[in-house]
DNA sequence: TGGTTGCTTGGAGTGTGCTCTAAGGTTCTA
DNA sequence: TAGAACCTTAGAGCACACTCCAAGCAACCA
């Protein structure tokens, strides 16, 4: 299956953002404004406001003068995010992570159950997945046939 | 990938239903309630009145009395779709793919095109949740190290 | 000093895919 | 013959995940 073989090597992170349609940011700094974070995200600023409301990011830095600094963590959040954002997860489920998190240490089972159910979900979906790419292979062999 | 393997054996179809939540409807029959159908595909009475009203089915036969009477052909073509929305396809796609069945034989290329996208889709959609799986496995993992 | 651009807020609006309601007719069982 | 269970319709309503709006403040350039 491939899938294990990543074993350590920490995926999905290393401040490249998150995947295609991202512009790198630049290294070593951990200030970026809201418009830096739309172009590296592909989210819209709208959605970003809308996670920090609803509690699916932590607060988000201010400047001085009211306007929001998101940091390196912010964005690796915001990637995991994004990935879980891919499995269907509901974003209620995904808040209720984020409330998690910000409990503190104590919470570390109930994450990781969380994290695992999440994992059965994804292998359910892959499975379907490839059961309908059959079909339509089935289908699309059907079409080929007689043209 | 152990996906083509499955070559001719006209996969998800045979009148099983649907998969999982469906009892098998008796044999031999090709006369069926919407209650029946319900029943067998899992899904509720007021969505199959709306896939019929949408397009997304043919007209469904009725009764002298005006009720629906579904064939084994509306059971399939049921099947497929269910099929198509594991994919995340829109209902219009299928709404359209529907209009070229109807439209006759001439549409066979269109179809196969339509087909053959939502494949490449399913194809990047697996390798997505691939790559997501290898991130919780990463962070399950983390939660499991020191507990 | 004025204009443009970019940011802030709370709240309203949108598209998708159902899901339900109301009002009424039909079929089955006792 | 009554009552329950099941069906019909057009249209309204809902949950989700955004998406947009209005009004206003802040920073910068000519």
């Amino acid at each position: 299956m491939t899938v294990t073989q990543v074993a350590k090597s920490r995926p999905g992170s290393v401040r490249s953002c998150e995947d295609g349609t991202a512009r790198p940011l630049p290294d070593g700094r951990d200030q970026y404004t809201i418009s830096e974070v739309v172009a590296c995200t592909g989210l819209s600023a709208h959605t970003l406001r809308w996670y920090e409301r609803i509690g699916l990011m932590p607060h988000i830095d201010r400047s001085h003068t009211g306007q929001r600094r998101f940091t390196n963590k912010d964005l690796d959040w915001l990637a995991f995010v994004g990935k879980l954002r891919l499995t269907g997860m509901p974003v209620a489920d995904m808040v209720r992570y984020a409330e998690l998190v910000r409990l503190g240490d104590h919470t570390r089972a109930d994450r990781r159950e969380l994290l695992e159910g999440t994992r059965v979900d994804v292998l359910r979906r892959i499975a379907e997945l490839q059961d309908t790419l059959a079909v339509l292979d089935y289908k699309i062999d059907m079409y080929a046939e007689r043209a």
